[in-house]
RNA sequence: GCGCUCGUAGCUCAGCUGGAUAGAGCGCCGGACUUCGAAUCCGUAGGUCGAAGGUUCGAAUCCUUCCGGGCGCACCA
């Protein structure tokens, strides 16, 4: 909507820049694209045209051009609505706030919760790939920002028309797994997560370390665990059944996990059904003459025309290896469900497997790897350092979650509030949530990002409890103003009452969603729209404070104030649903 | 060594295709609840945007070099 407004004036002032050039200098000249930004202040306008390239061409310093511009431009009846205003080099529009707000409460009222959804994506089809947790232990920090990211990603994707395909691969085999394997067959004593009354992935995960407890001591444990892998793959009876068990075990504790998280996905694959798939479509690349085989058997790909060396694709064995499994699975999945794009959202150490694995696919030929993406996310840090699970410095997934649930449970029964929450046990873990996605996502996925645990768990500041919040506030302003029948009353919607600066910038704001959206979209980025979140709720916070709204005196002005505020919550509702924070009534 | 990536206030982060006095939050100090929810709002202090060159009317943003972090560079996954 604001975009359609600044195009609008670009047109005009560009053309009027032509007509311009053409008197000054007799003839027809190409003149340099006009740019369009904001100005950094209010008072200077909401659109701001820097005149500097056309100094040189025109003859004339910016701030005069800028000047006859505006005096040119006021002569012509085709102009819209706002004023024009010279700001030194710069010409700055003022645009027509009210019937911008008009336009914008209309659209806002129809579309409801799809307000700021858009068709650039539409009818694509994208896979999203995201989690991929280890059957042998329980997700950490680490695999919740993967997580929340490609959740993210899914949902804003979507808002812009895709038809998304939410995929897990579950890593169920190799001999990491057959490490907690093998210490639980040593050491269990048949114990099982009910009889210790542990969730199943942490009851697993104990196994593993168990196992490198051992290892420490006993040299012959991993090739002991080796053994077992080959009799994991040899399909021994006692072997499998085991693996099948603690399996379960894991997957069961996962899933408790992911539904806490909001996390969900449409299809999980499993590594055990996977990893020997892409041997075939190798050998076929290899008799296209897109791979070559060494002298001791083993198949390569040459990457010099990327400009990296080259890659082992199949063992000398004839084995499978990480990259031919993922060509396999890409292949399968297309199969599954044709795709037209598919995005990986793995950590940025996995860049080169992901350069290489987009390349063979090309070179194999399939016409869909064109549209292949590596949503790559940096490390999540601790304050003192990098994690490390041999430090035990690893910040534990469940724990976290249900330490922001009680932290979030407290704040309630100190500001006394149950009786507004009502049920208090959901909504602080929903507070928990929205603060630990708000956490998350709020930071750029590219960059390493630093967790601060104290930071983590305080819900003032920019945090996702503090956009909640808001959402609760209009909320239950909105309840009191339809109970007392505010609504019946038959007043309209009145903009031109809503002059004050704090309005035209909250309009402004509502008005810039969708290009949030979208661009969100294009960038994969979650963070555009936190960013844009905290900036609404802040204007909101802020107005909301300095204004009354209810008791504004004249009805008309309640109204329209009323109906601005349900702008507002519209578009956290619709943000909200996009980063994982889950929308409030109360809290 | 080669490749990728990052370096903005004490800390954590924004900063759109180069543009008008570089912005938030936390923390510090100081204000605002008889008034729509104080999980809020307002104010003060705090930055030679890692360094040096270059391109440009104009650089935190683009280019080069250097310094300093991180991550890759397995017939592991």
């Amino acid at each position: 909507m604001l975009a359609k407004v600044r195009m609008v004036w670009k047109a005009l002032i560009e053309e009027q820049l032509g007509i311009y050039a053409r008197s000054v200098l007799g003839e027809e000249v190409a003149l340099p694209p006009l740019s369009v930004q904001t100005p950094p202040k209010p008072e200077l306008g909401d659109l701001a045209f820097p005149l500097f390239a056309y100094a040189k061409t025109l003859k004339i310093a910016p701030p005069k051009l800028a000047a006859e511009l505006k005096s040119l431009l006021e002569k012509r009846e085709d102009r819209p609505l706002g004023d024009l205003l010279v700001a030194g080099p710069y010409l700055n529009v003022r645009i027509d706030m009210s019937s911008l707000a008009t336009d914008l409460c209309k659209e806002i009222a129809e579309k409801g919760t799809s307000y700021g959804e858009n068709d650039s994506l539409s009818g694509k089809r994208v896979t999203v790939e995201f989690s991929c947790p280890n059957t042998n232990k329980p997700l950490h920090l680490g695999h919740m920002r993967n997580d929340s990211l490609g959740e993210s990603l899914s949902a804003i994707l979507k808002a812009n028309g895709a038809l998304v395909r939410k995929v897990n691969l579950i890593n169920n085999r190799g001999v990491h797994i057959c490490k907690s394997m093998l210490a639980y067959q040593k050491f269990g004593n048949g114990e099982t997560p009910a009889s210790t009354n542990m969730k199943g992935d942490h009851f697993v995960g104990k196994y593993y370390v168990r196992f490198a407890n051992w290892a420490k001591e006993d040299p012959t444990a991993e090739e002991q665990a080796q053994m077992m892998l080959q009799k994991w793959e040899e399909g021994e009876s006692e072997v499998i059944k085991l693996w099948e068990m603690m399996n379960k075990w894991t997957l069961d504790g996962l899933a408790e996990s992911y539904q806490k998280m909001g996390i969900s996905f449409d299809a999980y694959y499993y590594e055990s059904q996977t990893y020997k798939f892409g041997k075939d479509e190798i050998l076929k690349g290899l008799e296209d003459g897109v791979f070559y085989r060494e002298e001791d058997g083993s198949v390569w790909v040459d990457l010099e025309s990327i400009k990296l060396d080259k890659k082992v694709l199949l063992r000398k064995d004839g084995t499978s290896l990480y990259m031919t499994q993922d060509v396999g699975t890409a292949i399968m999945r297309h199969k599954d469900w044709p795709f037209d794009s598919l995005v990986y959202v793995v950590a940025s150490e996995q860049q080169y497997h992901f350069k290489v694995l987009f390349y063979v696919l090309q070179q194999l030929g399939y016409d869909w790897a064109k549209d292949l993406h590596h949503l790559s996310y940096g490390m999540v840090n601790l304050p003192e350092g990098k994690m490390k699970s041999r430090e035990g410095t690893v910040v534990d997934a469940d724990e976290l979650v249900s330490t922001l649930t009680e932290l979030a449970a407290a704040e309630i029964h100190v500001k006394q509030r149950e009786a507004l929450v009502g049920d208090v046990e959901k909504t602080s873990a929903s507070i928990a949530l929205g603060a630990l996605n708000y956490y998350l996502l709020q930071v750029t996925p590219t960059k390493d990002m630093i967790f601060n645990p104290a930071e983590s768990i305080s819900f003032n500041g920019n945090t996702g409890p503090y956009l909640q919040y808001m959402g609760a506030r209009i909320c239950s302003m909105l309840a009191k103003y339809e109970q007392e029948g505010g609504d019946s009353e038959g007043i309209g919607f009145d903009s031109s009452l809503l002059t004050l600066g704090d309005e035209r910038s909250l309009i402004k704001q509502l008005a810039l969603y969708p290009e949030v959206v979208a661009k969100a979209g294009e960038d994969f980025d979650p963070s555009e729209l936190c960013t844009y979140l905290y900036e609404l709720s802040r204007l909101f916070s802020k107005w909301y404070h300095d204004n009354p709204v209810l008791k504004a005196g004249n009805k008309q002005l309640v109204r329209s104030r009323i109906e601005l505020s349900r702008m507002v919550l519209q578009v956290l509702k619709n943000a909200f649903a996009l980063v994982g924070i889950p929308f409030l009534e109360a809290m």
